[in-house]
DNA sequence: AACATGACGTATT
DNA sequence: TAATACGCCATGT
């Protein structure tokens, strides 16, 4: 299951291209990493990413916006203060994204 | 092989 | 906006 780790690789660094201060959604991360339909298995490849990765795993999200995390968990407050450092405005677990800025990263991110 | 799980997504009400 | 239901798919048991 070498191909396995590869497809992890990919997320990883697709991760790692989002900018400071935006977001993407677990599926959007999944499409840009060529896996279609896997947003399940982004957050397995998340969970499995090494520090020494230095992957940005706080500016992934559920298409909504909110943190994936259970409200009140460590890592959901763990998430929402790494957020907020980037500048991310951040309201009962859920990122606030205004609808321009939603459209803009779609255009910046498409294909 | 069958079934449960999960850092999900979408449609519907 | 929130609650539900159902779809999806790799993993682990």
């Amino acid at each position: 299951m070498e191909d396995r780790r590869a497809a992890m690789t990919r997320v990883w660094q697709v991760v790692r291209a989002i900018p400071r201060g935006a977001t993407a959604s677990y599926g959007e991360v999944a499409r840009r990493a060529g896996l279609p339909r896997r947003a399940r298995w982004v957050a397995v490849a998340l969970k499995a990413a090494p520090a020494s990765a230095r992957v940005p795993w706080h500016r992934v999200t559920a298409a909504d916006g909110r943190i994936a995390f259970p409200a009140g968990s460590r890592q959901h407050r763990e998430q929402a203060r790494r957020l907020r450092a980037d500048g991310c405005v951040v309201v009962n677990g859920r990122v606030i994204r205004r609808k321009a800025e939603a459209d803009l990263d779609a255009w910046l991110w498409r294909r």
